[in-house]
DNA sequence: CGCATTGGATAGTGGCTCTATCCTAAGCCT
DNA sequence: AGGCTTAGGATAGAGCCACTATCCAATGCG
């Protein structure tokens, strides 16, 4: 397959896949000759794999050629999954400290989960503070509930990502996983906000 | 005060506020003369509102203007909400159609939440088709849970919100709470996830 | 009386993701 | 064989967005 059909079948523009190449997104093609390259399903696959994290997970071109690379390098899965973390969660900037919060040693120690340092955990113990700064109350029954629920979700994830086919599904597990348990979540509120709100509102006034 | 104070107190640049001023995020000051304007400490909490849902939430200049302008008009609690969450949940594009899924209705009915269409109630279908579509499995025990679990916060934020000093007080409630739980969830996913993966990718193999 | 500041207008910056143009080399089709 | 199409390579431009900077005449304040 050339490069006019690689972009038929993926939907994605010549001149964008041109621009992945020379990012360093999506591996050269098998050069056939000077002017010849040969596409494979792989292709395409990676190219669909970039477009979700581009248009879904909202990862930038340098994020999404990070994670690619590292899959490409052979790094181990437990690298991987801490640099997919990173990104979506945006960790790129902030490269937080090692606060200590009581509230997230608690949630550990509740759930079990070994303790252990991890960049999710700096960016839960700096979440906590950031709602405790805007008086934004988090209950320990609502974090025992959140993590209790989390722990199942990602026994789940974990588990699909062991079969060993491609690294690339465990990336699009765990990003788009992540992304779309949050936007869950979110809707969800919105939900029970509105609902709360028409009770009160019409209802009661 | 003027503008340079303004600037001073708030912390962002004179050159931004003209911005916002131009584009009516921030109502003109009380102009005393032809070059001279008194702002308030009104303007000082109109712009570190603008700061968070730009910074935090990460709303655009369109959003916050048309959050601001509902306010300002004094556009009822509830439809000032729903304003909102169109906005944070991003629904400004997909004007969902009214999509039913089986799973979204089990959700109100269980909850006991009113049978009400809304915008969120759209969202929550189309995501749930989103998942679905994606291979991502969402179990009726965890939307329970979730559903649950924002119900209480959703209680306690439009119980927030009906103090009625402020209509900006309502505004960042509901798009800054729901923003932070959001990431909050998405924090202790990944903690999760972190976890699982030690467990057994490390002491499995 | 002059410096600083204002509103108003307009233009420029910087980051980002594409998208388009131009070129030569070379295979494919008839 | 000859022309159409496509490849790779390089480079430039587009379009969006949120600022940021510059210039201006008017004018109050110290």
């Amino acid at each position: 397959m050339q490069l006019k059909e690689l972009s038929g079948q993926s939907g994605v523009a010549a001149a964008s896949i041109k621009y992945y190449l020379r990012e360093g997104l999506l591996p050269a093609g098998e050069t056939v000759h000077a002017t010849r390259a040969q596409y494979s399903a792989r292709h395409v696959e990676r190219l669909e794999l970039i477009q979700v994290l581009r248009r879904t997970v909202g990862l930038n071109i340098e994020q999404i050629r990070g994670l690619l690379k590292m899959a490409d390098d052979g790094a181990p899965r437990l690298a991987l999954l801490a640099a997919v973390q990173r990104v979506v969660l945006d960790l790129d900037t902030a490269a937080s400290g090692d606060v200590r919060t009581p509230a997230a040693d608690a949630v550990v120690r509740l759930r079990n989960w070994p303790d252990y340092p991890s960049d999710a955990r700096s960016a839960l113990n700096v979440h906590l503070e950031l709602m405790e700064s805007l008086h934004i109350r988090v209950s320990r029954e609502l974090l025992d509930t959140y993590s209790k629920a989390m722990d199942d979700v990602a026994g789940l994830d974990i588990a699909a990502t062991t079969a060993p086919e491609s690294v690339d599904q465990l990336i699009l597990t765990a990003a788009v996983g992540m992304h779309m348990h949050s936007q869950l979540l979110l809707k969800l509120l919105a939900l029970a906000q509105a609902s709360h709100a028409i009770r009160r509102y019409e209802h009661g006034a």
